[in-house]
DNA sequence: TTGTAGGCGTTATCAT
DNA sequence: ATGATAACGCCTACAA
C-alpha cells in the first residue's frame, strides 16, 4: 500500500533537510534538540525504517554473516544456535546456508553470499570438498573467514575445532580401562580430517597401553549407519573377533549395534561400544551407548567471536586455532567394571 | 586488496559509458557485438560480480526469502531443505533464522529481515508466540508471507501444513484395529494447533469405533521427553490403565516407552504404542516405535512454490490452504497381530 | 547503437 | 545548528 518512510519523506513534511534528519536520527551531537523531537516524533507516526540496503551500499557492509554448513544435523545445529547467540550480540544478521554435503551446491551458496550480502564467512566444509578455490576467492576479497567444526590444512583460516585426537584417546582409553583388548575402530572415509584425527587418538591410547595395533581392526567406511553395520557384520564374523568397537560417530554406533544385537552379543558383558557426538538418541536406545560428547554451543560461539575478530583486527589471524576439549559420556555400552553403581539410573 | 570492479571501471577502460556496459552485461537487444564483446571480455578479466546491493536497492528487490524456524530439529530441517531446492531453483536465496521458540526472538529476526533483507517470509510459528503484530507488520507491508507447519487461525496467510487431524486418525484407528481397547494420548500443549488437531483425530477414530473416550486417557502435557515421562507413569499407575498410548510426537514417545519399560511392561503386547514424526530415533530403539511420518521435504518444497506462486501473483491468496496427507509407519511397538511376518525385519 | 541525466535511500564533507 | 552536494553501484528513460 504506502510504500515505506524515507527520512526524504521526513524532511519534506517538516521543511528541514535531509542531512538533519539524518542527523537527528543517529543521535548526533549537533542537532537542536527541537528539531530531534520533531523528527523523532514523525518517524514514529510514519513507522519509518532505516533501509538497510541503503545503507550498506553506502558503507560497504552488510552486517550479515555468511554461514555455511554441509547439513543441519544434531550438532551442527547446535554450533549454529551458538554462533547465533554471539552474532545477535555483536549487531549481525546469519545467513545460513546448507550444502548438503554437495560440493556444487557450496559453490554456488558461497558465490551468491559473496555477491555483496555478507561482510564474511563462518564455514564449515562438505564432506565432498576436495577443491577450495570457491573459497579462497573470500579470502582474495580480504573478507574475514572463520572454518569451525571440519578444518583442513588446505584452508589456510583461522579456525575453531574439537581436540578429535583427544576423543579418540579418550574413547579408546576407557575401552582399555575397562579390560578390552581387542579394540576395533570404525574410522570415516579416509579424506576427512576429523576421521583420521580420531584414528590417530585411538593409535596414540593403544600405545600408551603397548597394545600393538592390528591392521584388520582398523576399518574405514563410510560416514553412516549401513556403512556400518556392514562394517561391523564383518568385523564380528573373524576367527579372532573384537571385543570392542570405538565408531567415530553415533549413527556409525547405531549401526554397529544393530550388527551386535543381531548376532546375539551382549554389551557390554561381550563386547565394548563406544560412539562420537553424544547425539541424543544415545541415551535412547537399550544399552544407553557411551560417547564422545562434543561443546557444539559452545564452539559456535567460539567461531562467531573469533569471526568478530578477525572482522574488527587487521592483523593476519590465520595462525589463530582454537581447540576445544571434548568429555566422554558413559553408558552402559561399553561400562563392565562397576556395573551395579550404573544399574539404577534407568531414566536418563 | 584491489576492491571489486563496477560497470563504471569497464566503461572507464573502454572508453564508452557506463549504460552501454550495463546493457552489453544484460544482453540488451541494441548493443554492437563488438562493443560486447569488448565488455565482456574485461569483465572477465576483472573478474566482475554486479553488486547485488545496488541492484536490489534500485529494483526494491532483493531476492531473498526469510525463513523463521522455531527451531532447526529433524522434521524442520528436512522442510528446509525442500525449500531451499525451490527457491534457488527460483532464483532466490534462503536466510533462515531460527527463534529457538522464544517470542523476543522471533521478533528480533523478522524485524531485522523486514529491513529491506527480504521479499518475503515463510514462517513457522514459535511455540510460545500468542501475539503476531511482528507477523503482521509483514502484511501491512505487502510483502508475501507464507505460513507453513505450525499454522495458526490467527494469521491469516496462505499456508501449507500437514493433515494433523488424518495423522491423529490413522495412529489411534491403527491401534483400534490392533485390538487395543483403553487408548490413551498423550497430546500437547493445548494452545497448539497441531496438538488440538491430532486430538481431533484420535476423537474421530474412536467415534467411528464407537468407542467412548475416556477423560483421564486424555492427558495434555508439554512437548518434551520428560513430561511425557512423568505423564506415561502416571497413566500406567491407574486402577484401570491404558492398554495403548498415542503421543503426537516422537520425543514424547520415547518418554513414554521408558516409563513402559521401567514398570515391565512389554510392547506390543502389553502396551501398543504410536508416535508422530517418524524421526530416525523411532527405528533405532527396540521395539521400533511405530509412527505417523510427514512428508517433511515435500512439505518444505510446496510452501516454497507457495511462496513463489505469491510473489508473482497479485490476487489474494490468503485463503490458500495446502494441506499434505501424512502415512502411518507400523513397527513393532504396535502390532500384536500377525507378529511374525514381520519379525525378519531386525535390520531398518 | 550509444550517451546523458536522474533516481533508489543513506551518509559524509563542506559550507553557511 | 542546518543545508547543499556528491557519492555508493546500478538501471532506465530520454536524447543524440
Amino acid at each position: 500500500m504506502n510504500k515505506p518512510a524515507t527520512i526524504k519523506d521526513i524532511a519534506r513534511h517538516l521543511n528541514i533537510s535531509i542531512s538533519t534528519v539524518s542527523r537527528a536520527m543517529r543521535n548526533a551531537p549537533d542537532v537542536n534538540p527541537d528539531t530531534r523531537r520533531a523528527v523523532m516524533a514523525l518517524s514514529e507516526e510514519l513507522s519509518y525504517q532505516p533501509n538497510k540496503l541503503a545503507l550498506s551500499l553506502q558503507q560497504k557492509q552488510t552486517h550479515n554473516i555468511g554461514v555455511i554448513v554441509p547439513n543441519l544435523d544434531y550438532v551442527l545445529a547446535c554450533m549454529i544456535r551458538g554462533i547465533d547467540e554471539v552474532a545477535l550480540e555483536a549487531g549481525y544478521t546469519v545467513m545460513v546456508c546448507q550444502s548438503n554435503e554437495s560440493f556444487g551446491r557450496e559453490m554456488v551458496n558461497t558465490r551468491r553470499l559473496l555477491d555483496s550480502l555478507v561482510d564474511g564467512f563462518i564455514i564449515s566444509v562438505s564432506s565432498e570438498t576436495k577443491v577450495f578455490d570457491h573459497f579462497k576467492k573470500i579470502q582474495e576479497k580480504q573478507m574475514p573467514m572463520v572454518v569451525f567444526d571440519r578444518v583442513t590444512p588446505q584452508l589456510i583460516a583461522p579456525s575453531v575445532r574439537l581436540d578429535n585426537e583427544d576423543g579418540g584417546f579418550q574413547a579408546t582409553e576407557h575401552l582399555i580401562e575397562q579390560g578390552y583388548k581387542r579394540i576395533a575402530i570404525l574410522a570415516g572415509p579416509k579424506n576427512l580430517g576429523i576421521s583420521n584425527s580420531r584414528l590417530d587418538g585411538y593409535l596414540a591410547a593403544l600405545k600408551k597401553y603397548k597394545i600393538m595395533p592390528v591392521e584388520d581392526l582398523i576399518v574405514h567406511c563410510d560416514f553412516n549407519r549401513e556403512y556400518a553395520y556392514l562394517a561391523t557384520q564383518e568385523l564380528l564374523s573373524m576367527k579372532k573377533r573384537p571385543d570392542a568397537i570405538f565408531t567415530i560417530s553415533d549413527r556409525m554406533a547405531i549401526g554397529a549395534m544393530l550388527a551386535i544385537k543381531e548376532k546375539g552379543l551382549k554389551m557390554p558383558q561381550d563386547i565394548g561400544l563406544v560412539g562420537f557426538n553424544n547425539e541424543p538418541v544415545v541415551s535412547l536406545v537399550t544399552p544407553g551407548i557411551s560417547s564422545v560428547e562434543q561443546p557444539a554451543f559452545e564452539l559456535g560461539k567460539m567461531a562467531a567471536k573469533l569471526f568478530i575478530e578477525t572482522m574488527h583486527n587487521n592483523d593476519d589471524m590465520s595462525a589463530v586455532e582454537e581447540v576445544l576439549k571434548p568429555k566422554l559420556i558413559i553408558r552402559e555400552s561399553s561400562q563392565r567394571i562397576a556395573i551395579k553403581t550404573t544399574r539404577s539410573k534407568i531414566y536418563k
